[in-house]
RNA sequence: CGGGGCGUAGCGCAGCCUGGUUAGCGCGCGUGCUUUGGGAGCACGAGGCCGCCGGUUCGAAUCCGGCCGCCCCGACCA
């Protein structure tokens, strides 16, 4: 390809309003541009890098069995209200001129489970069934270029078993092909236990790239036994020192101390050892109280997951009626309500408030003085140690560039996709979901190789081999080396745009392809040109005969 | 949805507070000459609904009101 006939509009500056690595440079580097919020169009180079991560995604699809197919965005709304998914706020919905409702997409579960409605036996079980399609999500707020859009591709497969242990191999299997692609795609990553969801799922696992523009926080072990996103995964904090045991809860006049700093010092004891009490109203409308260690915070998924329901916080009036006190005076003793208790108050002793405005309570012990039920709802946290051998955590943002779920049969109950079995039984069919945005993946190569010049595609993704430089008055000769490059079945960009030197490197630096051939006077005398590896910087004198060899 | 910021040429910005000729600057773009291995120099030139609507005023990019859009933080998030 030549660069003069190319749409490649490279930007000197970083656009203002961009603040993740990656948005800049795929921006400058003319790879995408925006059109709306969280509505990006791919330009040239941008799709062939897409592409070839399409390429990778489809090749281990189908090295897994994978059948690809494609579905429609333009989705009746009747398959969502069987599914109960119409009732999500990111679900974008439209109506056609006969007023019929219908959705757009955010995931093809209804439309993949439709189709799988004419399976009809065991016989024909496994199925294994992918695309790649247009989601579109009404996110309340699409950010960081393409970390978060509100349209987007994702390559969503399903796979259809007769029970769970064919369904917890079809997920085995997924798991191999996504770490394939992954290594295939230069990340580093890491496969985390993930929030299962409220579709009732029994397990899933998040493909985590560490980015400082990730929106999920990966909580990782100095020692490498350990790694798990924060809203699912259980740290241990570090232990309260704790004061004189008591044999039975004392009441202490607590006047006018409102928060865990001041009732800590009022007491003189180590906030880690006191505990504050989160009231809180679920769905169905019961007060439930929470508990976590006094320096702790509670986190709301954890909670939700414990609680299985959302929930709200308890409103003043709500409090003041169930445990008679104001909302800083709150503890777990002879409370009408479930108590659900974060592990780290299982063992000791700890303050505690006395339902009882400006009073609380010494030497609060769990199983003595109360019955919680224990949960780990507290947020992860610096400084927490490992769950399996004590080592220092370390906190890091990352990207979710993949998610794998099994779903089991709460789509194909609700859509009618039955089989029968072995025995003449009709049973529902046991689902299993698995997604990739490429979008993100492309993000997440970026974040993870990039230096102060630009991109550094790894191979398997960039958008061409070789960026051939042909340097002022040497067109005919760089055409020549491009033509010997493609000859052997390299991707080329030719860069014969009429631009001085400096700026041919500076676009090169910025593109990233993994190699660069410079055809200038310097060497040319000699018969040769200057080959540079992008990621290395290392740079080296090639004959043009041997140019066609050269790899990164 | 809450908080903050921004909207002036393709990109980055100034001007606005304190209203007043033809709305500026840098980069980029076009033409010519000189240059030519790390974002050149000179000259000439093209390019603007100053986000939109309304109001105040003799006069609005500038003041007032409403709306729209975009970014960041939070909430939210299969």
């Amino acid at each position: 390809m030549r660069a003069s006939q190319l749409f490649l509009p490279t930007l000197r500056d970083p656009p203002a309003d961009a603040e993740a690595a990656s948005h800049k440079l795929l921006v400058r580097g003319g790879f995408i541009r925006q059109l709306s919020a969280g509505v990006w169009t791919y330009l040239p180079l941008g799709w062939r890098v897409h592409q070839n991560v399409v390429a990778i995604i489809r090749e281990e699809m189908d090295a897994i069995g994978g059948q690809e197919m494609l579905c429609p965005v333009l989705t009746p709304a009747e398959l969502w209200e069987k599914s109960g998914r119409i009732v999500y706020p990111e679900v974008f919905k439209l109506r056609d001129r006969n007023d019929r409702p219908f959705v757009l997409p955010m995931t093809h579960e209804e439309t993949f489970t439709f189709h799988a409605a004419e399976l009809q036996s065991y016989r024909q079980l496994p199925q294994f069934w992918y695309h790649f399609g247009t989601k579109e999500r009404d996110e309340p707020r699409p950010r960081g270029g393409l970390i978060r859009l509100r349209e987007f591709i994702m390559k969503d497969s399903y796979s259809f078993d007769r029970d769970q242990a064919g369904l917890d191999e079809s997920f085995l299997r997924h798991a191999e092909a996504y770490r394939r692609i992954f290594d295939r795609c230069g990340l580093r990553y890491y496969e985390v236990d993930a929030e299962p969801g409220m579709m009732g799922g029994s397990e899933s696992w998040d493909y985590l790239v560490p980015a400082s523009s990730g929106e999920n926080v990966l909580a990782l072990c100095e020692n490498g036994d350990f790694g798990a996103d924060t809203e699912v995964g259980r740290a241990v904090p570090p232990p309260p020192t704790f004061p004189a045991a008591l044999d039975r809860t004392q009441e202490i006049e607590t006047p006018g101390v409102g928060t865990i700093e001041a009732l800590a010092d009022f007491l003189g004891i180590d906030p880690r050892a006191t505990s504050k009490a989160m009231p809180v109203v679920k769905s169905d409308g019961a007060l439930v109280l929470g508990l976590v260690r006094g320096d702790d915070r509670l986190l709301d998924v954890k909670m939700a997951a414990a609680l299985a329901s959302d929930f709200r916080p308890a409103q003043e009036e709500e409090i003041r009626r169930t445990f008679g006190a104001g909302g800083g005076s709150l503890g777990p003793i002879g409370v009408s309500v479930e108590v659900v208790a974060d592990e780290a108050l299982r063992e000791g002793q700890f303050v505690a408030g006395a339902n009882r405005d400006g009073w609380h309570l010494l030497g609060v012990q769990a199983g003595r003085d109360y019955q919680p039920r224990f949960a780990d709802i507290r947020e992860v946290r610096e400084g927490d140690t490992c769950p399996n051998c004590g080592g220092a955590l370390q906190l890091q943002a990352a990207i979710e560039v993949g998610h794998i779920f099994k779903l089991g049969t709460h789509f194909s109950e609700r859509l009618g996709a039955n089989f029968v079995d072995e025995d003449g039984s009709e049973r529902p069919i046991v689902m299993g979901s698995y997604g990739i945005g490429p979008a993100r993946v492309i993000a997440a190569i970026v974040e993870q190789h990039l230096d102060e010049a630009g991109i550094a595609w790894p191979s398997s993704v960039a958008p061409y081999d070789v960026h051939v430089l042909a340097l002022p008055g040497l067109d005919e000769q760089a055409a020549q080396v491009a033509d010997a490059l493609e000859h052997v079945g390299r991707r080329v960009l030719l860069d014969d745009r009429e631009l001085r030197a400096g700026e041919k490197f500076a676009d090169a630096d910025l593109i990233g392809c993994p190699l660069r051939v410079t055809v200038g006077k310097r060497t040319l005398d000699d018969g040769a040109v200057d080959v540079r590896n992008r990621a290395t910087g290392d740079e080296h004198r090639v004959a043009i005969a041997d140019v066609a060899g050269v790899t990164v």
